[in-house]
DNA sequence: CAGTTCAATATTTTCGAAAGTTTCGAAAAT
DNA sequence: ATTTTCGAAACTTTCGAAAATATTGAACTG
């Protein structure tokens, strides 16, 4: 598989609100402490640690190679991403997935992305245009992986599928917006993983639509397309999904136990 | 001053949302960690940490009479918050504040706190109008603070300012938007408390105009007094906050000195 | 005098050990 | 047979010392 430059967003992205007040951007810090975070997002996005699985410092200290501090300080910060949770005493555990959460987050998402793409439409530049280009073909030579494809590739594409989203709506002027969808997004992947390892469904290439209304400045449309793409994925979890509808989806392997 | 129990939402507030995957509520925590967290929190809110300062562990450790390693968690919890940054290698610092920030992220909270509003409305119980008549209550109590009264007073009155609009969205149902709805109420806070220490003008008296709308159930105008109560807000500070619309708004004493 | 270098100082980051809780299961009591 | 009590084991939380890194300022150079 073709190595990917890192996603850097493109010069001047939003030269004219550099200092922002809106909550940083974890992923371009380089302390040690960041890496162990990212790691940890990414394993509980792709279901290595599963949903109400116990996150214990022993385990988690062997697996990244590092110190309690430094695990304490990451988990803090995915409790209030809202990827783990912690009752004090009790130690952390990976948050549950639910159908009701799903619906919630993703109806805020329609939100957020059809208001971001909108304004960053208004505001595109030529080097947004060369983003949206490149991250779209970038991710148009991996085809969307299905259940039996090797975890490497299903993580590759997960990353260029969240580059190309966030290049669409990368001149957007909201900070704030920009900060709450980028969350909101990477919640969904739970969701699109579990879909991804289950489904067999074939959807027709939304991501061409999206792009091509994108760039022929179309902003209802490509509004329209984006709440569609959103939709027609939570209708296809729930579908293809076992036991997301009964509350207890279970993730590869049966899950830790549960209380009664 | 009378005492006032602890804001405590009142039962089967969300009953029906239990175990939700939204991101945590840390007020509720018991652990020291939590309780420093609190404090920075609310020491930025009111500006007793400024907009730009330094955050030293040496001075934080003292202040707060804790250790470097909860020191470094709480600050990790503001951080994704958006109440302080941090760059590797150079420690932390209280967020900046802004026009274009407090533009941005007001107006996200029209719609949310219009969209939570209405939707806890539509859900409301005898329970929610209970809490919404004692914590307006509570707040009528207390006159909106002058710039001349003390640092106690100005803080009780947040306290139960914030606790008064809780209470109006308490029953929504979408756990992410409150979430999102809390963190930015907060942010707002960081310019009321400017605004409140410099205004001299009278403000009409929009909460007892809402909490009236909503206990008749009238969600159009109920949401039209918030959202003019949120855009009052944001005009009282451009108006009156001395060097906010320049850009180098200071707190009380000159801030800390800033690079070129 | 402006710009560099380098050592001294200040500050942050990382770590593992000590203290404090919770959990689990065996033994005693009902 | 079920519940309660108690103590050992497992785990979490807190802490301050050691290592790493950044900043300051004095001495030096062009």
């Amino acid at each position: 598989m073709a190595k990917v430059l890192p996603a850097a967003p493109f010069e001047g992205a939003n030269e004219n609100l550099a200092a922002t007040t809106a909550p940083q951007d974890v992923s371009r810090e380089d302390a040690a402490t960041f890496d162990v975070l990212r790691k940890m997002r990414e394993d509980i996005l792709c279901c290595v640690l599963k949903p109400d699985q116990k996150l214990k410092f022993g385990e988690l200290r062997q697996r990244y190679d590092t110190s309690v501090g430094t695990l304490r300080e990451a988990l803090s910060h995915l409790v209030s991403e809202g990827l783990a949770r912690t009752e004090s005493g009790r130690g952390f555990q990976v948050s549950p997935i639910s159908l009701a959460d799903f619906l919630d987050l993703s109806e805020l998402r329609v939100y957020l992305e059809t208001k971001t793409l909108a304004d960053a439409i208004r505001h595109g530049t030529d080097a947004w245009e060369a983003e949206i280009v490149s991250s779209y073909f970038l991710l148009s030579k991996l085809a969307a992986p299905r259940q039996d494809d090797p975890l490497s590739v299903k993580q590759e594409w997960g990353k260029r599928h969240k580059r190309y989203h966030d290049a669409l709506v990368a001149t957007c002027r909201s900070p704030w917006s920009l900060h709450y969808r980028s969350e909101l997004f990477d919640q969904a992947r739970r969701y699109h993983w579990l879909t991804m390892i289950h489904s067999r469904l074939h959807r027709r290439n939304e991501h061409i639509e999206i792009r091509d209304a994108v760039l022929a400045r179309d902003s209802d449309r490509a509004c329209s397309l984006l709440e569609q793409h959103i939709r027609t994925t939570v209708e296809q979890a729930v579908t293809d999904v076992p036991g997301l509808m009964r509350g207890n989806a279970r993730v590869l392997k049966p899950g830790t136990r549960r209380k009664s």
